[in-house]
DNA sequence: TGACATTATATCCGTGTGCGATATAGTTGG
DNA sequence: CCAACTATATCGCACACGGATATAATGTCA
């Protein structure tokens, strides 16, 4: 049986999720992405590149990202970079991710209660 | 003020944060946490034994959440059971994630201009 | 022009984490 | 009394992360 499409698979790995919201906002080169992140995580995340590229890659292989043809004024530009993008697929992740997060969120701030249904016995 | 703990290194592995949510309103035993993360997470997650056991190994050894000694009324108890609850670092820890996990949703919804400040260059 | 820091991409490999499979056994209910 | 459920525990594989390392182009400044 081979994999079944694992890319809507929750929750997405952490650099993953990093990288994407990085680029959520317009298609972004691997150092650029490296810097965002450590603004995103406010320093907590230092990503180096065995974390971003070996993400990228399997993130380009699941169909999350992909790489852009378009590249910015040659004045603005340099010839070594490598261009990314999400996909429609990758922005509907990130989105599903996102709610993810934020019903934990809810959850932790609000309690057990917040989701009123009957939970499986054998508590305290 | 809540001054995090700078020896615990976020993001937290996604199951040890599943778990502690699982105990945030009080101690439980390893297989009600199962059912919990199934309720938590909308039956996307499954935690198997393999997930639970060995994520919460790691836990007390760091020092995130510690064996109960308190039992509940013998008529409601079973003697197999083992019951785990958050430590106070657990607790701060818990916190500390949830408040990541806002920090990142709240970009995702909002935007990168919601930092206000000079974003690391090289963009588009 | 030469020296040096920075920008930029890429791979390797150790280690931690997740998770399915498996084992063992007490408990409950028809 | 037997099956299903409850409950804890370990093993081993595969993947993800992250530091170290490599390579090279670009920018800066004396």
């Amino acid at each position: 049986m081979t994999t079944p499409d694992s890319s809507h698979r929750l929750p997405l790995p952490v650099a993953q999720l990093h990288i994407m919201l990085a680029l959520a906002d317009g298609q972004k080169h691997g150092y650029a992405i490296m810097g965002l992140v450590e603004v995103l995580t406010e320093g907590s995340v230092t990503m180096g590149p065995g974390t971003l590229y070996g993400a990228i890659k399997r993130m380009m292989k699941a169909g999350l990202v992909e790489e852009a043809d378009e590249r910015p004024d040659p004045e603005l530009d340099d010839a070594r970079r490598r261009y990314y993008r999400l996909t429609g697929l990758g922005a509907r992740a990130l989105d599903a991710e996102v709610a993810r997060m934020e019903r934990l969120a809810r959850i932790a701030r609000t309690g057990w209660s917040a989701l009123g249904q009957t939970l499986p016995g054998g508590g305290v």
